[in-house]
DNA sequence: TCCCTGTTGTTACGGATTTCACAACCGTAG
DNA sequence: CTACGGTTGTGAAATCCGTAACAACAGGGA
């Protein structure tokens, strides 16, 4: 039924949402596809159209209302509960995204911390006691967890993917610098900031930095 | 000449360069697109379409020799060089992107740090001076710097973003949760786990977590 | 030398995504 | 009650991108 919607459109609602939750926090009650899309660098079209997949939000002449189409967002995106969310890899990047503060706000909320590493485990990080990965498969069967987070080496990642994969998590954030296989029913979103920048020098390494002197 | 090649081949070609690194690593000295693909979850075709925008560099019936194409990518991308990255802000997350030991290897350098609170300006971050961000225009135009990395407050992005692109900085990091507006000369890569997870919540939210019991 | 296997580079096709363009419509003003 | 400015929702057109398919060719073996 709802089946077909490209996946592209499904990564651009967040996007809508947040920008929706500034307008809101600003006080704004009703925004037109034009002025959203000028604060996003998106056609008002784009806009309308990948709402138009969801159904009818707008009203002619006047435009979207905030409040009811972030509603209608986060309803549709499934933002309108709480997330279980479990960590893999406390080293310095897991610790970091375990005390980065902008999950929680969000409904994400780290129920479980794993690392292999003997020394971390047993330790608390963010009130979450460290885990034995070792126990990663039991603890998953036992306490229901929705999103799986992948902070460790490379070389060990797809290991853990398998793992979190076997136990049935749908979903996994990998910050690991490498390309997770998984099956085709697991949604996966890759953070790599060393790609992200890698595809940006194409760009600049024509002219001399700074424009040059 | 090189105009008009897509973006997402574009951001496809790092990714083929790690890999290329990883296999090279394994001692495996030649790769078809076939056996890259796999690895990759890219289809062969894609692969050698992607690179046929760019040359000629494998060999039939053998496939790619491993070292040569990843030499060849490096320098399509202007990785054969070092690149230096100016970084604002040094709250949690700029300290965890400053300590963050990915960059250094792949050649983007740390080489100067900016805060607006007096209780960083001064202190240093991974040998690095912490600078005041009122001197970030004086700075940037007296030092040469390629890419800036945003790591504020959403509401302070867009002013950093602005400062960074008036003193010609033509690619940015952006850590910030918000969408930042810049002259299209300018590269922009947003990096932000939340919205990651808000897109995947789309796919899971129809079942149970963990399938249920 | 000739044939066979394997793999590239490339063109043509088809599908997916974005953009265009406009009828339908809302609310307000006269 | 009608006209008008503004904006949506959407089908059609245009563009962009990925896939399929295959001719060309390299290397090895008989």
């Amino acid at each position: 039924m709802t089946l077909e919607i490209p996946e592209v459109v499904i990564n651009r609602l967040p996007v809508y949402a947040r920008a929706l939750a500034a307008l809101a926090m600003d006080g704004e009650t009703v925004v037109s596809s034009q002025t959203l899309g000028e604060r996003l660098d998106v056609t008002p079209a784009q806009i309308r159209k990948d709402l138009s997949y969801f159904g009818r939000f707008g009203k002619q002449g006047r435009g979207y209302n905030v409040l009811g189409l972030l509603a209608k967002l986060r309803e549709i995106l499934g933002l309108d509960r709480k997330w279980r969310v479990a960590l893999v890899g406390v080293g310095r990047l897991g610790q970091a995204i375990a005390e980065y503060g902008g999950f929680e706000p969000q409904g994400f909320q780290i129920v479980a911390v794993f690392d292999s590493d003997p020394a971390a485990i047993g330790t608390t990080v963010k009130d979450v006691v460290v885990r034995d990965s070792a126990d990663l498969d039991t603890f998953l069967r036992q306490n229901p967890v929705d999103i799986g987070v992948v902070a460790v080496p490379g070389h060990a990642a797809q290991q853990v993917v398998d793992r979190l994969v076997s136990a049935g998590i749908r979903a996994i954030l990998n910050y690991a610098p490498m390309t997770p296989h998984v099956p085709a029913e697991v949604a996966v979103r890759n953070i790599d900031p060393v790609l992200a920048m890698q595809s940006m020098t194409f760009y600049i390494k024509r002219q001399d930095p700074m424009g040059a002197k």
